[in-house]
DNA sequence: ATCTTCATTCGACAACATCGAACGCACGAA
DNA sequence: TTCGTGCGTTCGATGTTGTCGAATGAAGAT
């Protein structure tokens, strides 16, 4: 397994350490011979690593296998708890989702990537929870769109570097021109529509979150193309988003 | 600052790093120079930590402060989606806090300390998100005594080793002659009371989640002194919390 | 402009992360 | 029951590399 950091610069112990997290995860843990294994690195190697991590509660070992620990979850929920886009917006989004009846959500990007940080059903069937602290590419994603036209251009081409433009659906942005275009659009009109760039049936529409100048994240309403028409999301949602907006804004000013 | 590892069993490097990260917490995002006073160790040292766990994005640099990053709340979401008492408990959740009224909580237990994993508000004001992820005793909360009550003993005497008994209110259990007797009673009962033995003026209780013989953790309502009386604790509220871990227990099995 | 205060880089050295072998424990087969 | 296998764990030797401190850059502040 690969394992040495692009740049060289970082601690090569602590490289290993992030293998074994990462590896725990993809196996839904694991025990120390498998990780050795992977890693390609000795038993008593893994076996250090996840006595640390033991003793710290970022790994629980249950029966002879090592699986990752609470720990995480609560410092994920610290780490949340400290965006203030999290603690001024999490109202908002309820009543988005109650005045829509769609999916509401509160976005953040963070090296390149998007994050849903807290999001309501709506009358969907889906499970929050499952969405809930994952990552999303930005150029398919109302959200992660909104938030891009307000990053400076040099940022945006690092981040279409990193992580290109991969095709979602028929209808995702793939070119640097394209997507610059659909940029400047949604800076003219403030607002950024998803007719099914990531999910098939799937629409959005999102708008950005400032505070001070600076893009702080996205509130974003999606639900499905038959329900959630372009002429209602610039409509009757685009007026509610832009209220939402308007009050978050606020709270984040006035704390 | 102490960073020695009680058994020395684990890897010095990685405890630099841990106490990294929990220093980032408590300072709530720190510079590299003000890291190496606290934890007395060369800034080239963090320097070096900082950038590989950036790497990973574990943390992210704003400005010149590092602070912790959104990798802990995907890890974190991952973490909580994992556990078969989260996936087959949410719902049954929901439905006691429309039941009751009141707060219910699902709760499990990690290193001799219990966490709110999934929760819901009631009718009170309380903000869910603020609870949620954090550690608490077990000697002092409804679910912690439930989940107590079915931990070998010698378990529970290296938890009361390990944690104490401190005393939260005049309530508190804080000896484990009076702690060993409550165990009792709470397994020929069934379920564990709370009386205002860590908040002053809230009640609560608590009842256990099992699985194959094993202790998963346990399901709580908790409400206001006034409106949780012990009587309707021991009635209505206890059929609910019965039917809703019938609920779960199944949904366990049949997964 | 000058001074201060940071983050960052660099080379040298000894600490310690890593390795592999040996141990001991648990489980399943015979 | 006994043996065998497979696993987690321990241990001492080795040289890789984490750590240090000084030097360098890059910003702010005065």
């Amino acid at each position: 397994m690969e394992r040495i950091s692009k740049t060289g610069k970082g601690i090569k112990s602590d490289e290993t350490l992030f293998a074994l997290i990462e590896t725990l995860r993809e196996l839904d843990g694991a025990g120390v011979t498998e990780l050795a294994d992977r890693l390609d690195v000795a038993k008593s190697t893994v076996h250090g690593h996840l006595t640390s991590m033991r003793e710290h509660g970022f790994v629980v070992k249950r029966g002879r296998e090592y699986h990752l620990g609470l720990a995480f979850f609560d410092y994920g929920q610290y780490v949340r708890g400290q965006m203030g886009i999290f603690r001024s917006g999490m109202q908002a989004v309820d009543e988005l989702e109650k005045a829509t009846g769609e999916m509401a959500w509160l976005i953040t990007h963070e090296n390149g990537k998007a994050m849903y940080i807290y999001g309501r059903g709506g009358q969907n069937d889906i499970d929050i929870n499952t969405i809930l602290g994952t990552w999303a590419y930005m150029h398919c994603n109302s959200g992660g769109k909104a938030i891009l036209a307000h990053l400076p251009d040099e940022e945006i081409h690092q981040i279409v570097d990193e992580h290109g433009l991969p095709a979602r659906t028929e209808n995702t942005i793939t070119t640097r021109e394209a997507l610059f275009e659909e940029l400047e659009q949604i800076r003219e009109q403030g607002y950024a529509l998803n007719r099914s760039e990531d999910l098939k049936g799937v629409h959005a529409i999102g708008i950005p979150l400032m505070f001070e100048g600076e893009i702080q994240g996205a509130l974003s309403i999606a639900g499905p193309a038959h329900r959630l028409s372009q002429e209602r999301c610039e409509g009757e949602v685009l007026d509610q988003l832009r209220a939402a907006t308007d009050e978050i804004e606020l709270n984040l000013a006035y704390r």
